[in-house]
DNA sequence: TACCGCCGATTACAGGTTTTTCACAAGTCG
DNA sequence: CGACTTGTGAAAAACCTGTAATCGGCGGTA
């Protein structure tokens, strides 16, 4: 039984993002996401280590900041977390920040 | 009743591309395919795992990129699909990637 | 402890958009 | 002619999106 060199030894499959070719893939294999979740994953993943405001991350992916009380960045982080979570399981990539927004850290 | 040694334990028939004998075959047997739907199997089957929009696709079949509102990309992908499916049922092979394209993965 | 308010997480839902599929007319070629 | 292919239009189905509603955890306070 073959696994990939990324997963035998540490469990854990390997996330590549690629913008251009609207994709996000898990050990060479695209993750089924909508357009929106797709560029909120991008914008994520363009800042590792960063913590992105909800305004900043609602201003990147849908280009105006958000209204008051507009809780869609949480909903599509929901989202994303949901099919981040089905893919690479024991990984976690996306981390609340209390009263900031999120932050995107491929290592943990 | 007898299997062929490719199905018989999973189930599962394989497919064949040849593009140089404008062919496509499942365990041996050429599926009836159009000029159309071959040049569209083809051109998805080179690019696996990729994320193919209906400009790339159009272009690769048709020569040049689809009219706007242009659904010929769409109507054969359906056609193709229905042929596959017939040959290979339990099989998915080909992936709706909404608002972008298609995606042609063989193992899932 | 019990209660409350605050926030983030998740679920539900309605409207809108995109895709899928079917039917048909026109074209091809023996 | 007869069988088949091709592209288009349109109805039906599936999916995406944004908002609202619900849930759940945590801290403060009495």
């Amino acid at each position: 039984m073959e696994v990939s060199s990324a997963t035998e030894k540490t469990g854990l499959g390997k996330l590549e993002v690629r913008p251009e070719e609207h994709a996000a893939l898990v050990d060479g294999r695209p993750l089924s996401l909508t357009v929106r979740e797709l560029q909120l994953l991008v914008t994520l993943w363009s800042n590792p280590q960063r913590i992105l405001t909800r305004d900043e991350l609602h201003t990147s992916v849908w280009g105006t900041p958000p209204r008051r009380d507009d809780r869609s960045v949480d909903v599509y982080v929901s989202r994303l977390r949901a099919k981040l979570g089905a893919a690479l399981p024991d990984q976690k990539l996306i981390y609340t920040h209390n009263g900031i927004g999120y932050r995107f850290s491929p290592d943990g």
